[in-house]
DNA sequence: CTGAAAGCGCTTACAG
DNA sequence: CTGAAAGCGCTTACAG
């Protein structure tokens, strides 16, 4: 070890790198110059070896590149970085064989803890990985030692996003239902429900299209819906991304938002205000949620219990929505 | 060392595993049968210890959210996997500073070989880091030994981009310029030229507003256009962000979208085509280009010259542009 | 407070 | 073709 040639032994070395144990003031002044001297940084992957920490901690993700995952994990990164730490990335691509393989890939390299963000990865999986190590999850509720579970309140979400539509003076109130395989889908529908129910306004299932979170899936929703020849004065769409898909379908049509139809979306993410027109959608800061993940991470990896929290949704309105006329 | 448990030196494990060498195939039985039967799997923090392999590569990459870069990424992840190496994605947000910081974790981590995408790093510093390891570098063109790089041809797109709009009989083309600080928003702009020179029709430099390939630059270039009161009956934005920024400031004025003014745009991003008007672009595999980078340094790291090269950009004709009606 | 020693899990010359 | 040995760059009990 280069340090030691400056003074001590490298068990003092190490001891003031890791703040392991107290040095006398002399060889702490004696070592830190050598370090400055020599430019030593010291090697993360002897390090991982020998000490059992890579300060590495592993992400999974379902897809790198989509915009909402994209976000989280630029919160994932600015946090990890500050203390030292580095961010793993790995895609399940929503496939369970894939996402388990990603995290054993990332076990074999010895990361010192795991976040997992969404996925079809049973409940019970994940609970055995935070055995193994400290395992933060987002996106769902569940609990066990040394994992903590971290999400949205999504069904909040759904209904001050119906409850906007209701304010507005719709009652006849489409909603394009996201993947059914995510939880957050599930609670966005029950918030539309909800907020149905609160305006005496009767559920009507017809007025429920399936969709699967993507643009082309907005779309084709809406060209059903129009096919349907059902009445309706509004849409509420389980994501910005169906959104503008069925806004796109709505164009086609020639049927003019808002002026026609009034159509609200979810999530905030970056094109929902630049669409044409800008979207009325329900803010969720990925970015935060990224990053509380990430200081909940932090906390268990020093032994501590995590108390991050999500702000709860917020209406962004914008020109897609307005009072209907009568 | 677990396999040797079962029969050999670690020696020979060690040798089998990396095909190092040639083992009796007795041996090779055995030592197959006892690692199957243990479930071994090796650890790679100690092959990098050892062997100075890590099997990761790093990537510096700008913004890991950027939907551009984020493409990019995902060819990266999905070749490297394929191969058995892990990406380390750091990102640099286009700072001189950061990108080296980034860049010095990575090597501290002992990653095998450094895709860099863009940013701002001098090449001389990325040939200098060419000499420590095997390095690819995405989107300019430089020389060095153990360094390739790979990039669009942008002048090609930026031309083809303008001759549609040419042969779809507009003579005044605006353009929206990128961040001068690429590379590839100098050649969209040479290629822009290019064109109107090629076609006959005279350079107006006020036609050319300066942009920074984020929405909100487009919004803001194309009221600068509009109040300038040029006549143009055409937008050429140099990237697909821009055009979508550009085609909300245009819907503000009540300016329409193929009708009074053609749009196109550069990247073919998935927005694009959900854009309302969908908008013609210039499509440039970005996915394509994170795969190629990838294959290339797989063949840097097994000693070969890599070969890779990119498809030319081609047009996308959608419904943002049109004819012009005299 | 501080060394000397052993060891993390592998790989790679070095000798056969 | 194959072992024994040394070593990668650190950390952590173990003794002072």
């Amino acid at each position: 070890m280069v340090a030691l040639a400056a003074g001590v032994s490298p068990s003092t070395v190490s001891r003031i790198l890791n703040g392991t144990a107290t040095v006398s003031p002399a060889r702490q002044d004696a070592v830190d110059a050598a370090i400055k001297r020599l430019g030593f940084r010291p090697n993360p992957v002897a390090r991982g070896l020998a000490g059992g920490r890579t300060l590495s901690v592993g992400v999974l993700t379902q897809t790198i590149s989509s915009p909402f995952y994209g976000e989280a994990l630029h919160g994932i990164e600015d946090q990890l970085e500050k203390a030292g730490y580095i961010p793993i990335f790995v895609s399940g691509h929503w496939h369970e064989a894939e996402e388990r393989k990603a995290i054993e890939a990332l076990l074999s390299r010895r990361v010192d803890g795991l976040i997992v963000l969404a996925g079809r990865l049973p409940n019970q999986a994940l609970q055995a990985y935070a055995k193994q190590l400290p395992t933060v999850v987002v996106g769902r509720k569940l609990s066990a030692a040394r994992l903590f579970s971290l999400g949205f309140d999504n069904e909040a979400g759904g209904l001050i996003a119906t409850q906007h539509l209701v304010e507005c003076g719709h009652d006849r109130i489409a909603f394009i239902a996201g993947d059914r395989a995510h939880e957050d889908a599930l609670a966005r529908e029950a918030g539309y429900r909800k907020a149905l129910q609160q305006a005496g306004i009767a559920f009507d299932p017809t007025l429920v299209i399936a969709g699967d979170y993507t643009e082309a899936g907005g779309l084709l929703a809406v060209n059903r819906l129009l096919e349907s020849r059902l009445p309706f004065t509004a849409i509420f769409a389980a994501n910005d991304q169906m959104a503008i898909g069925a806004a796109l379908g709505l164009y086609r049509r020639n049927v003019r938002v808002p002026d026609d139809v009034s159509l609200v979306g979810f999530d905030d993410l970056a094109p929902a205000k630049f669409a044409i027109p800008p979207l009325t959608t329900v803010r969720q800061s990925v970015y935060e949620m990224g990053s509380q993940a990430a200081l909940a991470m932090l906390d268990l990896l020093r032994g501590a219990t995590p108390s991050a929290s999500l702000p709860p949704p917020t209406l962004v309105p914008r020109e897609s929505t307005r009072r209907v006329l009568r």
